[in-house]
DNA sequence: GGGATTCATTGGGAGGTCCAATGGTTTCGA
DNA sequence: TCGAAACCATTGGACCTCCCAATGAATCCC
């Protein structure tokens, strides 16, 4: 006779979850893009402020903030680390003298340029599994999931 | 004539990618599984230990580490809280007297297995703008990707 | 003109993850 | 058989991320 063997069922199944595969997903991913960029210097939210200067000109602080959904004192952090690097400059801004005007150098524009291509390598590996139309799906899932 | 406009690009690039997609939707999961299961005094980990000890039997704490992958130092914590709790208790191994025989309790029991239902609820709301087809795509999808 | 708001900055706290060291116990080979 | 090596649970502490509160300067708006 073959044993009951109840279930080891309660672990599989928590670890089957779209919650936690989904975090598993991302864990990786992380990691990936994290020691891609690395190599520039930069850690990933550091990427992301990059960007958002890059794309909406000379900004002020607050306005980082706003678009990121950063809290306002890792902002002011990641910018110093930034400016220290040469990838951007803090400027006073005329027209209001409480903000800063933050806007990209040159050599940040560069670096901003190789991060991007690095983070889609990074993305390639982390999808090595998955052929290009599994890969537009699991992006347009993923996509619905996250706008919620 | 429609001004250049170059683009505004690098930050929703970024935003788009599966990395960043796969974060955004397992810090949701994360949030919604989270709240959830706080209604039985859990947290994330201290679940997934409880599942562990229930699959497992009386297993030592070593195995529990090896098993999730966590740090000892914070099994060791788990466990006392999960312990002042009732939920499982710790007992010395008579065959090695290094080891805690870690047995789950049927309390515990219970509130594992309210637990597994509110962590099945949290997801439905994650996934509420997938049908069932798209739904296990996406599971299929993250597995593959997760199982690397 | 003056109160409320916004801005950048500073300080600090909660939680999670990880590594190192300790004392007690077992294992296994010389 | 006995001693070195490995394993066990526990403790302490470092580091990082994320979040909140308070400050002083500047601006807005009534």
């Amino acid at each position: 006779m073959s044993r009951p063997e109840p279930p080891p069922r309660a672990l599989d199944h928590i670890q089957s979850l779209p919650s936690w595969l989904a975090g598993r997903v991302a864990a990786r991913g992380r990691d990936l893009v994290a020691e891609a960029i690395a190599a520039e210097g930069l850690k990933l939210p550091h990427h992301a402020v990059l960007a958002a200067v890059a794309d909406e000109g000379p900004m002020a602080q607050a306005d980082l903030v706003r678009r990121l959904g950063f809290d306002a004192k890792d902002v002011v952090l990641m910018l110093n680390h930034l400016e220290r690097q040469g990838l951007l400059v803090r400027e006073p801004d005329p027209r209001d003298r409480r903000k800063n005007a933050v806007t990209l150098t040159s050599m940040g524009a560069a670096v901003l340029e190789r991060c991007a291509r690095l983070a889609d390598e990074a993305n390639d590996r982390l999808l090595t599994s998955l052929g290009p139309d599994e890969r537009r799906t699991l992006v347009s899932l993923l996509a619905r999931v996250a706008e919620d």
